[in-house]
RNA sequence: CGGAGUAUGGUGUAAUGGUAGCACGAGUCCUUUGGGAGGAUUUAGUCUCGGUUCGAAUCCGAGUACUCCGACCA
């Protein structure tokens, strides 16, 4: 992409309106746009971030053979009255009409609709298990959202449903869950621990929760020094000593990224999901609810990881990894080189799949394209300038590291690589 | 919903009852090019409704929106 043809700007100052690093980058980096309290555009800049960690996620639910389906955005009240949360989700609950007076409700989770389909497909054990997975929109009236993409009445949620025939089953596909979802948060950059939490309205009797520690965080999550231990303060109060190794508890602000929770027989006795045995007699289906929060996760990676320039995206979530600067000049034949020698350079390193941002743009200064790169955050940022070609040579330099390398232009590619 | 705060061009800010100004951005032109460069020129604003007043961005009332703290959540 050149960035001369990117149709996003950045702003210089920091809108007043955001008071959370991650709303504030995000807004001046042009990667959103607001249009009410907790409604945002994911701009381009934004939504190649959002494919990224999209695909990221995805692709461990395929290395794990987990179908992906997806299911409406619209449900019939009725479902929802079956379970009861019709009346129990409170006001969160987004309840719509139909022109007909239809009863609907907007998917604030998808519980509901993911047990109607199973309870008319399961029929044999030897169905079970399975998981399904799916990317899909949530709505909910929050009370409060806040913190630009960290809580949004409307966003994508990644959302797995397990079903097994028994609480030993329900017990394997949770723990596998746990470990596809450590692998995700290790590869999209998030240092996310389990927590042992309660399970609050989603029902059912256990719950992990991902927490991320940062001091932006608004959940505390009490953490042994030791050996690691880290449970919610609803259930570790007032704990001074690790249940574990007997280690010092501490208290630490967190942002939730996820939860897991084991749902048990809830909607399954709801919406009759069983399974009969040899001899004709029912088993209810034990359910497991696996979520993360896309948007949440993408501002969340920021709110760790940025330095007073701007973002510093990981290598895998970054809109782009590769930033090419091509600094201007004003002598006309050095600045015709620079051109050609970086449009070379941009064109192999698409033709080598390379996803790359080419700042092409002619009258910016060389400190406004830095400050641009920085803010923008592009793990890796490639400088063609007059110096630079002096010495028949680009600039390397990491978004995280303050360090720069000059390398042979020829030694270019295969030097990248090594980076990558 | 309980508490608090804010509301002026796209963004950031001034104007304490008397001419709405500045900076940045954006458009055009010239110069400049290793850390947000300079000049010329153009562009665009007082949240809404009502009240007080000769006169309101400014005072009063109501509404709305946004932000923050609480509760809940991904």
């Amino acid at each position: 992409m050149k960035q001369s043809e990117l149709f996003t700007k950045v702003l210089r100052e920091t809108p007043r309106e955001a008071t959370f690093v991650s709303h504030q980058l995000l807004l001046r980096g042009g990667f959103i746009y607001r249009f009410a309290s907790g409604m945002y555009a994911l701009l381009p800049l934004g939504f190649l971030v959002f494919k990224k960690i999209e695909n990221i996620i995805r692709e461990e639910f395929n290395k794990a053979g987990i179908q992906e389906l997806l299911m409406s955005l619209l449900h019939p009240a009725e479902l929802w009255k079956k379970t009861g949360r019709f009346e129990t989700a409170g006001k969160e609950l987004w309840k719509i009409k139909s022109r007909t007076g239809e009863e609907m409700v907007l998917a604030m989770t998808h519980e509901e609709t993911i047990a109607a389909i199973a309870a008319d497909t399961v029929r044999s054990e030897s169905e079970l298990p399975f998981i399904v997975n799916q990317f899909q929109t949530k709505v909910r009236d929050e009370e409060r959202p806040r913190g630009g993409l960290l809580r949004l009445r409307e966003f994508i949620m990644q959302d797995a449903y397990s079903f097994d025939k028994d609480e030993e089953g329900l017990s394997r596909s949770f723990q596998k869950m746990i470990g596809i979802y450590q692998k995700i948060f290790k590869n999209i950059g998030l240092p996310a621990i389990p927590v042992k939490a309660s399970a609050g309205l989603m029902g059912g009797e256990d719950s992990y929760e991902f927490m991320v520690l940062a001091d932006s965080g608004e959940d505390e999550v009490v953490i042994c020094r030791k050996c690691g231990f880290a449970a919610n303060t609803e259930i570790a109060k007032d704990k001074k000593e690790c249940p574990q190794c007997g280690g010092e508890m501490v208290i630490k602000n967190s942002i939730e990224v996820a939860h897991a929770f084991k749902l048990g027989t809830k909607y399954s006795k709801a919406m009759n999901i069983f399974w009969n045995d040899k001899k004709g007699e029912k088993h209810l289906v034990q359910m497991g609810c696996y979520g993360i929060g896309l948007e949440r996760a993408m501002a969340t990676i920021i709110e760790i990881s940025h330095d007073d320039h701007g973002i510093i995206w990981p290598l895998k979530v970054g809109p782009f990894r590769v930033h090419l600067l091509a600094l201007g000049s004003s002598k006309k034949a050095v600045w015709k080189k620079i051109k050609k020698i970086s449009e070379k350079l941009y064109q192999d390193l698409k033709k080598s799949g390379t996803d790359v941002l080419y700042d092409d743009r002619e009258g910016r200064s060389a400190g406004e394209k830095f400050a641009e790169a920085d803010l923008i955050g592009i793990p890796i940022r490639v400088v063609v300038s007059e110096r630079t070609l002096e010495k028949n040579s680009v600039e390397i330099k990491k978004r995280k590291e303050d360090k720069v390398k000059l390398c042979l232009i020829k030694f270019f590619p295969s030097y990248l690589k090594t980076l990558l």
